[in-house]
DNA sequence: TCATTTTATTTACCTGGGTAAATAATCACA
DNA sequence: TGTGATTATTTACCCAGGTAAATAAAATGA
């Protein structure tokens, strides 16, 4: 019988260990966890607005406004005023663009290390389990 | 077929949703989920020396000693020089070790309704599967 | 003994999560 | 049209993780 206190524990002692992992990966491109998290985002979606980013990786806006801001210092992307003037519209440097696939393979690299334990029905069951965490009873948390 | 990412981005998610939550129900005794972590640790083994603490907990040093400084000026710990005087051995204080059953109790009720959905054969999955990451090819990790 | 190395802790500084409150632009609608 | 509400972003300030380097005490060993 496993105490509900060592799941959480070991939880969070896994998500530090891999974000340490990353980081470390990701030195080589002066570039850190969540600072990639956003560009693997902007990768997919193309450019974006600042509100659509952190509604989508459902952290808070002042969180990603520093973030984007050493980002842009760092010229990993642009952000410029979008028709409604309110809005920063988010977009890859070419530079990052050029980079982009590159990092991309190492970290999928890493992740399929971490991973290497794992079977596909393993990791999928995982991903299952995972998802339920936080779900009230009686509602159903579905995964696609 | 899911995607890694996906896995690792989710984990992500769901330790800052727990956290949050945690940070949630904490704030009505003016404390935070990582000083609560120091809390537990101290009921669990009595009073410890500040080494034992962050090599248990998995952390660095220097961010245990920032919390433990938070939480002196808080009165949760005291700290003391040990008979080596390059140590500091950290205690409960008095009105810690009253408030503790409450909260401990407070906080298993939280743990206990986030895992609600799983039973608790799938919570032992899940702790087994938990523990896996970051093993290495040809490696074990053993679970007790 | 005393110089060197090791160990425990701290200091300074970085990223990255959070909240509360301030701007600034847009929207809604009387 | 103009005022009030809403929305996007920012600023200021928490806590919590990390590294590198400083300090101080203890251990080691020639």
């Amino acid at each position: 019988m496993i105490s509900t206190s060592d799941i959480f524990h070991n939880l969070h002692q896994q998500v530090r260990f891999i974000t340490k992992e990353v980081n470390e990966l990701l030195k080589q491109y002066h570039l850190y966890s969540s600072q990639w998290t956003i560009l693997y985002c902007l990768d997919q979606f193309g450019p974006m607005k600042q509100t659509d980013i952190w509604k989508y990786l459902n952290v808070e806006a002042p969180t990603t406004t520093r973030t984007l801001v050493r980002m842009e210092k760092s010229n990993w992307i642009t952000r410029t005023e979008g028709s409604d003037k309110r809005e920063r519209i988010v977009r890859l440097t070419s530079e990052a663009e050029d980079l982009l696939p590159i990092i991309k393979e190492s970290i999928q690299k890493l992740e399929e290390s971490l991973l290497s334990q794992l079977s596909s029905e393993e990791q999928a069951h995982f991903y299952y389990l995972l998802k339920q965490i936080g779900v009230k009873k009686g509602e159903r948390s579905i995964v696609y």
